[in-house]
DNA sequence: GTCTATAGGTAGATAGAC
DNA sequence: GTCTATCTACCTATAGAC
């Protein structure tokens, strides 16, 4: 019945799909998955959401997995895109990495139900639409490789300390409550500063 | 700082239930459970892992649920019993955390699959198991607390930290390929001296 | 205790009226 | 495009033979 939306600090998470049926349902369709699984979810529980008739989504997907594939990948190019707008006219070692410690968890915070989807759903994904969203993660990967890079001599220490780092903004979202955890811009801010401490060593 | 030729490394993981099919079964659920995730597991797959039909299973659990429920409060009961354990004897609180961080990040990588079904199924426990469960967590989390107290001053610095590092380890599960993924004994030095110096700020 | 067979329930997806 | 009604498939759990 109620319409959730998913609050952006970008702002611009959904714009890629046109107002309307196919747009409301894949945030009904994060919202659900994220709070109860995909497993768990049924195409019931997203039309409920959006007061539609349990018929009336195969209208706009032609199926449940589609929905999954569109909002992953949907998420899964919203990190990148924001992770590297954050980094721009940025060329200091130590500031990109606040930059992008800062930007990765902002973004699992503020959009902690998607967040969890694109992290915990992956398994979930259907063999082909995962070749895609997994081809997005290794630029995500990427990317933060490239900004971690200039602190480390050997790649085995970059490695471990790059999982170590994204590891703390991606459980953001396991455990993130609304409400009753840190502010988003707070905890981005304070993450930061851990990792910056974590790399000095 | 421990003794690193000790641990036993969830050899005694299982010992609380009998030799048979309740530990055969039990131990199939933690691997397809956390290969799969629960909801999309059946008990069919359950009972072709241990080479029995499908209504075996039910000799030996009344559910998929009370297995689900089963191999949680295992699974949390151990995480909680060799963190206590890693902390015997040693007074320095830098050493303490070090001990800490280094058995449950060994832990999570040892045991990945029960892992992701301890910290990745909790929603999908009934009500009255996660009771259960949820009074375990608060007893790990205490723990941890404790260890990290003596190095902050304020409440909120220490929670903050508190669930950066708890999140390293849990963070393991999953992204942990056996093979692939470093030793766990190794993960769990590195990680424990990542944790000495998040904190050391 | 283990099996085969199946009951009972529900999920994803389709048919066809409007 | 949305609805109601329903099909088909599969899943959890039980019945009853051995």
């Amino acid at each position: 019945m109620k319409i959730s939306s998913e609050p952006s600090v970008g702002g611009e998470l959904w714009e890629m799909l046109p107002v309307g049926p196919r747009r409301a349902l894949a945030q009904a369709a994060a919202s659900e998955f994220g709070k109860r699984g995909y497993h768990a979810t049924t195409t019931r529980h997203i039309a409920e959401h959006v007061g539609m008739s349990p018929a009336g989504l195969y209208v706009h997907y032609a199926s449940k997995a589609e929905l999954l594939f569109t909002i992953s990948r949907i998420g899964h190019e919203s990190v990148l895109s924001e992770s590297s707008a954050a980094l721009e006219g940025i060329s200091s070692p130590d500031e990109r990495v606040h930059a992008l410690v800062r930007s990765f968890t902002i973004w699992h915070a503020v959009n902690h139900n998607l967040a969890r989807v694109i992290q915990y759903e992956l398994r979930s994904l259907e063999p082909k639409h995962y070749q895609v969203i997994a081809a997005i993660r290794r630029s995500t990967e990427a990317l933060a490789a490239e900004v971690f890079r200039p602190l480390f001599r050997d790649a085995e220490s970059l490695s471990m300390h790059t999982v170590a780092i994204l590891s703390l903004g991606i459980d953001v979202a396991r455990w993130y409550v609304p409400g009753r955890s840190p502010d988003p811009i707070v905890l981005g801010e304070a993450y930061a500063k851990l990792a910056r401490n974590l790399l000095r060593a």
